[in-house]
Parts: structure tokens; C-alpha cells; sequence
DNA sequence: ATTAGGG
DNA sequence: CCCTAAT
């Protein structure tokens, strides 16, 4: 109850004078129950945003009296019309009272539910249906980002012209509406703001903004709560305590992320460095707030978002490894709700998931390069963690006590089945597996005070805004029994057991020892390639030194002006070139005596 | 474990 | 760089 009042509260921040509206008789009114209503409650804001349409057309036409530009009359005519305020939170609240459950939610419109509904809404609808205006054809358009608080108005316009009783205005002037404030979670950014308006145009030429809910972002996934790891089925019977009937946690596999979110869009550099690092916990509701939405406050969502955090400081003298552990994270954690779930039960269903998975017991999972070590005996420079050959490529990985590991979801818990299916029992379920949680480690080297770029601001730029790796929290409009839980249908992409490598651009220095070593091996004997000029190097792998012949051979293919990076010396493209050309044409015998630069040049010609 | 090639 | 198939 008391979140949802504080959702309603901050809808309302506005106030809006209702007393000019005239109403519908009570009796009319009172025709709508709380259920009716409930079910009805798109139909509800709409026919409330169609009101506000309509309001804002009188408004604009007032304006357009006074004023050729009446691209903002809507605006401008709520926010000049500040004297009626406050009435129609009196209302509201009365309505909230008057709800019976907090899970019924009747007028208590959750965020969720707004915007999801609004969304489904979408375009092509006239906003002056019901409304008794004869206007036509409006194109009306809402998309995601803050149809928040109309909803919330709707509901007390709603209550105000059910069977829709006629209003809305012999002197349209008397109208005074103040525009709500656009409801919008913490870290949303301003883009999301400027593109929530809600343009109404109709044949006049004539348009009003509101805010907009892209109709496209109806997905919701059936809740459920699921836990993974590693292909073998993870249940955490306790995540279900207290959510099973409001929410849910799922892991899902990367693609499905993407249905739902805003193509991505440019962010100022800074958004870039940080958005892995700051990534956490998403509100989506279907396409109104997304991840990658949050990359400002970001002092707030460490607080918010780092599981753990500060965790590990050590010092290093003489040959020892010293790092700092700025956080531990948990981004690949997926949280579906009913939407009527409120701000509150989404607090509490993923802080009882964090929870749930911290108090039944972690492991610390160490990568170097982004490989798993998985031998506890081996020592850091052993795995390749030698500060001199290594910076800042210490990782590690949250993962789920060994002993939650390999226990088949069928034998478990009867919630974690399909109560509705029963030929789904006898299918061995699966938790999808998914990251738990990362981190990156800073590696100084010794004897020196610079400090390598953590792994992830590296990674960082190459990312995608829309980039993966981070929690997000999804509405569902799905029945609360439907619980279910994911069958295991494909082996993740990528778990903690395969952290993408940070990306290390090779040296002209690099270049050019692997062109003397290919030069004088050839191509296809990477191993020994690796073994004559990179076994020092233990980043490199002999598959990356093949990777990297096939771009010199790609980018001495093309012209300079198409290549990127680091600028290598024409001299030594050109080498590439000829040592592709004579490889081609020459394949290195098994076994066999390699042939020597001198010969390779000699036979090439002499154009090399 | 290596190599080759597509992504 | 990653992933996978083929050796």
C-alpha cells in the first residue's frame, strides 16, 4: 500500500484540477465496479487521454486565437493553467482507498501497467472517441516513456465520463489543466523525456504533444522465476518465497533481451566508458525503460547496483600482484513481474533474488584473459597473471554453490512445473545458465602507479549501447499462476566459464615479429609461429596470431584510407601481401624444412 | 591440441 | 575475438 501510494504520489506530483470537468452522474459512475474497472483500465486511460486530447485541441484552439504556433498549445496550455491544481489528487487518493487489495490495484496504477498499456494502446487510435467530438482521424501516437501520468489522471477523468457522458465545454477558455510531469524512474535520461511526447495531429494541421508509447514493445514473458547454471538445473526454492505470485526471476539468453528494448542509440563518451561498469538493475517495462537507458546517476546506482561492493583491497610489494576489486555485480539477472506489480514488490522480488542467491553461497570463479582457471593450485603467474606480461585482465565470477549444481528442476519443488501441463512434468527442465555476476580487477604493475583500464571500460567501447551483460527487470502481463520455468533448449552462449577477452590490438612491434615468423614458417604452423616469436606472450594465442595474418592480409588488401587503428608501416603489409601470395602458392610441408625468407622473397619476384 | 574458416 | 568443425 504504501508503495503504491508512492507511486501514485509521484504521478501527482502535478496537480490537477478536476472541479471544471463535469462529471458524470454518480450513479453512472457507480456502475463501475472496482473489477470492471480494473479490466477495463487501458480502455480507462485511453478514454482519459482522450479527454486530455481533447482538452488540449479547446486549448490549442484558444491559443491558436492568440498565437500562430500552436505546436505546443497542448503544453502551454496546461502549464499556464496552474490554479485549479490539487483537486483530482483528493480524488485519486479516494480512489485509492476505496480499492479493495493492493493486488487488485483497480486505481492504483502501477508504472508498469501505464506504460505497458499504454503501449498496447498505441497509434491509429482517435483520441476523441467517446469523447463526443466530432473530430476524425487524429493520428495519435504513444510511445514509452512516460504515459505515466496521464494514466494516472485518466483514472479520475475516467471516473468522471464513464458510459460516456458527455462534457469536456461551452467555454473552453474556463478549462484550466495543469500538464502532469512525466513520471520517469531514476536514471532515466532526458533522451527518453524529449522522445515521450505524444503528438497529436490532426487534419487542421493542428498538434498538441503528449507523450508517446511505442506500441511495438508489447512482449511479456510468462513469470516465472528461475535460476541457472552451467547446463544443470540451479532452483533456488527460496527466490519463489514471497514472489511466486508477483514475480519472478528468469535468465534468458541474450537474444531475447533485445525484443524489447529501444534501438540503440548514440551516448556522449562518458555514458560509453561507464555503461559496463555502471550497468545494474533495469526497469524495463516492455520497452519504456531500458537498460541502457540508466547511465547517468551514477553515483546512486552503485549504492543501488553493487551487490557487493568494495570488496577487496590489497597492496603488493616487490613481485606481488596487487589489485582492488571495485565491485562484484550481478547483471545477468532477469526479473519478470506481473504489471501489476508496483515499484515495491519489483524492489522486494529482486532484492529477494539477490538475496536468495547470496544466502545459499557463492563460489569465486577466477579468470585470466578472460579463461576460466579452474586449478586452485596454480599460482598467479602460473595462470599467465604476471603483472609485467598481464594488465588487468584478472576476472572473477560469481557462481552458485557447487552443490546447487546438477539437480534436475523435475524432481524439485512442484512449483517450479507447469501446475497446468502435466505431460510438461515429466520433461527435464533446465535453468538457463547465465553470467551471475562479473567483475574486473585492476592489476598494477609493479613498481608502477599506472593503472591498467579495467576490463570492462576497455570492452566498453565496443560494445553496443544496447550491449548485454546487465540485469533487467521485464513486465508481464501474464497471470500470476503462470509460473513456469524456461526448458533447457540451447547451451548459453556464454557463461562464466567464457568471459569475452578484453580486446589488445597488436603492436607494430607485434606485426612485425609475426611477419618475420611467417615469412620463415608459413602459414598454418601458428603453433609454431606462437612458439618462436609470442610464447612470451601468453595473451596470444596461436589463434589469435592466425586471426590477426588474416587481417594484415585483409587490411594490406585494402586501401589506406579504408583501414583502422594503429597505422602499420606500408613496408610491412607489403610483406604480408608477398608472404600470403608465396604461402598460397607454396604450402608448408608436414614436417619438411620450412623455406627462409631469402628463398620466399627470391621466388616471389620482382615485384615484392 | 591445432588448424581453418565463418561470424 | 569468438565459435565450431575437422583433423
Amino acid at each position: 500500500m504504501h508503495d503504491r501510494e508512492m507511486v501514485v504520489k509521484r504521478m501527482l506530483y502535478s496537480d490537477f484540477d478536476f472541479s471544471s470537468f463535469p462529471k458524470a452522474p454518480r450513479s453512472i459512475r457507480r456502475k463501475v465496479s472496482s473489477s470492471q474497472r480494473r479490466d477495463d483500465v487501458d480502455c480507462g486511460m485511453m478514454r482519459a487521454i482522450d479527454l486530455l486530447a481533447y482538452v488540449a485541441e479547446k486549448l490549442q484552439e484558444e491559443e491558436g486565437e492568440t498565437s500562430s504556433n500552436s505546436i505546443n498549445a497542448f503544453e502551454e496550455g496546461y502549464y499556464n493553467q496552474n490554479r485549479l491544481a490539487g483537486k483530482i489528487k483528493q480524488e485519486h487518493q479516494a480512489n485509492l482507498a476505496s480499492s479493495k487489495s493492493p493486488s487488485e490495484n483497480a486505481s492504483g496504477v502501477s508504472l508498469e501497467q501505464t506504460q505497458v498499456s499504454d503501449c498496447k494502446r498505441g497509434r491509429g487510435l482517435n483520441p476523441l472517441a467517446g469523447c463526443g467530438n466530432k473530430k476524425e482521424d487524429c493520428d495519435f501516437h504513444v510511445e514509452s516513456g512516460g504515459v505515466t501520468v496521464e494514466t494516472c489522471v485518466v483514472n479520475n477523468v475516467d471516473a468522471g465520463l464513464e458510459d460516456g457522458g458527455l462534457i469536456s465545454l461551452k467555454d473552453p477558455s474556463q478549462l484550466h489543466v495543469q500538464c502532469p510531469e512525466p513520471v520517469h524512474l531514476d536514471g532515466v535520461p532526458n533522451e527518453y523525456r524529449n522522445r515521450s511526447k505524444l503528438v497529436c495531429r490532426d487534419d487542421d494541421e493542428s498538434y498538441c504533444e503528449y507523450y508517446k508509447c511505442k506500441d511495438k514493445c508489447n512482449k511479456s514473458y510468462s513469470p516465472s522465476l528461475t535460476w541457472a547454471g552451467h547446463r544443470r538445473a540451479v532452483h533456488r526454492s527460496k527466490c519463489f518465497e514471497g514472489t511466486k505470485t508477483d514475480g519472478s526471476v528468469k535468465a534468458l539468453d541474450r537474444k531475447r533481451k533485445l525484443c524489447c528494448r529501444y534501438s540503440p542509440r548514440k551516448h556522449e563518451t562518458l555514458h560509453k566508458k561507464r555503461r559496463l561498469s555502471d550497468k545494474g538493475l533495469v526497469v524495463n517495462s516492455d520497452g519504456g525503460i531500458t537498460s541502457e537507458s540508466v547511465t547517468n546517476s551514477t553515483e546512486k546506482r552503485e549504492s543501488e547496483n553493487g551487490v557487493l561492493s568494495d570488496a577487496i583491497g590489497l597492496h603488493s610489494e616487490d613481485s606481488r600482484v596487487k589489485f582492488s576489486i571495485k565491485s562484484l555485480r550481478i547483471p545477468e539477472l532477469f526479473i519478470e513481474v506481473p504489471e501489476t506489480a508496483t515499484v515495491g514488490s519489483l524492489k522486494r522480488t529482486v532484492m529477494e533474488a539477490v538475496s536468495a542467491l547470496l544466502d545459499d553461497g557463492i563460489s569465486i570463479g577466477v579468470t585470466v584473459q578472460g579463461r576460466k582457471v579452474r586449478d586452485d593450485n596454480n599460482t598467479l603467474s602460473q595462470t599467465g597473471l604476471s603483472c609485467r606480461e598481464n594488465l588487468g585482465n584478472l576476472g572473477f565470477t560469481l557462481e552458485p554453490g557447487p552443490e546447487k549444481l546438477g539437480v534436475p528442476l523435475s524432481s524439485e519443488n512442484p512449483v517450479m512445473s507447469k501446475p497446468t501441463d502435466s505431460t510438461k512434468l515429466s520433461e527435464r527442465y533446465y535453468i538457463r545458465s547465465f553470467d551471475l555476476a562479473r567483475s574486473a580487477a585492476n592489476c598494477v604493475e609493479n613498481n608502477s602507479q599506472e593503472l591498467v583500464p579495467y576490463q570492462m571500460d576497455i570492452s566498453a567501447d565496443e560494445q553496443q549501447p544496447s550491449s548485454d551483460s546487465r540485469a533487467m527487470v521485464s513486465v508481464s502481463a501474464l497471470e500470476p499462476e503462470a509460473l513456469a520455468i524456461v526448458p533447457f533448449k540451447e547451451k548459453p552462449k556464454r557463461t562464466e566459464l567464457s568471459q569475452r577477452r578484453i580486446r589488445r590490438p597488436f603492436s607494430v612491434t607485434e606485426v612485425e615479429a609475426l611477419v618475420n615468423a611467417v615469412e620463415e614458417l608459413g602459414t598454418g604452423r601458428w603453433r609454431d609461429v606462437k612458439l618462436r616469436s609470442f610464447e612470451n606472450e601468453s595473451h596470444r594465442t596461436y589463434v589469435d596470431l592466425k586471426d590477426k595474418w588474416k587481417t594484415l592480409v585483409h587490411t594490406a588488401s585494402i586501401s589506406p584510407q579504408q583501414r583502422r587503428g594503429e597505422p602499420v608501416p606500408q613496408e610491412l603489409l607489403d610483406r604480408v601481401l608477398a608472404s600470403h601470395r608465396y604461402w598460397s602458392q607454396h604450402p608448408p610441408k608436414q614436417n619438411g624444412k620450412h623455406q627462409d625468407a631469402a628463398t620466399m622473397v627470391t621466388e616471389s619476384g620482382p615485384s615484392m
